[in-house]
DNA sequence: AGAAGGACCTGCACGC
DNA sequence: TGCGTGCAGGTCCTTC
């Protein structure tokens, strides 16, 4: 599943193919179009558009577009559960479930391929500035203003850090494992927790995410080619899908329950 | 308004 | 072997 770690290898990976290219014509399928922006619309503001800068937003890839030589929209790619761009030349035989094709003038392909069909393709306009995402990006924000994020909050810290209108980029399984290593319970109530204990959650989010990004950015490097594709690189979870192993740190078996409609892995003796 | 839960969608791991 | 069932989860929508 991409998470901000994923979608942060992914969108440098297809930044060093596609950067500079330019955009000869866009397809798109009509079956249940993944479009948020309707087809119609997106392939004609996405057709001569040179490919300045491909980057991560939360866990959006965004496409810094121009237009002889002046800044246009942004194409905006969310991969959703199973969502993959492919960078192939336009011989390779065209995957099952792509659902998008940009054709490049390199005479390669931007494929977008989405078995699931929860991932969603935009075009944001420049009025009111780029596209921000969401939320908060977790790896720049400050201590005090993280903390202020949950001020208030009844729900679960487990579904405040899934909730991509305040932190944008986690998903279930950093969800997991920054809360394991800030030892909180997933269920503990958001804004009831300690200004310290929140301070060591914003601590372990950063460091679980830089780690990941740089375990991955080797062995994802592929996923985007057309013939590579080898799936996200197997993180070091300390929790998430070890229900029943010793915990890592005091040996008492890994729980899995269900927090925010998610299955949550937790120790229920390192995290209270 | 904030929170909670179901719907969406397909592939895959099971169990019989 | 083959078929049915349940599970996976990011986000959107509805309900409370």
């Amino acid at each position: 599943m991409p998470e901000l770690p994923e979608v942060e290898t992914i969108a440098s990976g297809v930044n060093r193919r596609v950067q500079g290219d330019s955009i000869v014509s866009a397809w798109f399928s009509l079956y249940r179009e993944p479009c948020r922006t309707p087809a119609a619309e997106m392939a004609p503001a996405l057709d001569g558009r040179r490919i300045e800068r491909v980057r991560r937003v939360g866990k959006h890839i965004v496409f810094d577009l121009s237009y002889r030589g002046a800044a246009s929209a942004q194409w905006i790619v969310h991969l959703g559960m199973t969502g993959r761009l492919l960078v192939s030349v336009a011989a390779v035989p065209v995957p099952p479930h792509t659902h998008a094709i940009l054709r490049l003038a390199s005479g390669r392909e931007l494929r977008f391929v989405d078995a699931r069909r929860f991932g969603r393709l935009a075009l944001h306009t420049a009025e009111g500035g780029g596209f921000a995402g969401p939320g908060r990006e977790p790896l720049t924000i400050s201590k005090e203003e993280f903390a202020a994020l949950f001020c208030g909050r009844k729900l679960s810290v487990k579904a405040a850090l899934l909730n991509q209108r305040l932190l944008h980029g986690i998903g279930n399984i950093y969800a997991d494992e920054s809360l394991f290593r800030a030892g909180i319970r997933p269920t503990r109530v958001a804004g009831r927790l300690a200004r310290e204990r929140l301070d060591h959650l914003h601590t372990e989010i950063r460091a679980v995410l830089t780690g990941a990004i740089r375990a991955g950015g080797s062995s994802v490097s592929d996923y985007v080619d057309a013939d590579g594709v080898r799936g996200f690189f197997q993180t070091e979870h300390r929790v998430y899908g070890r229900e029943g192993e010793p915990c890592a740190v005091c040996g008492t078996r890994i729980r899995k329950m269900v927090v925010a409609g998610r299955g949550t892995h937790y120790c229920p003796r390192c995290q209270r």
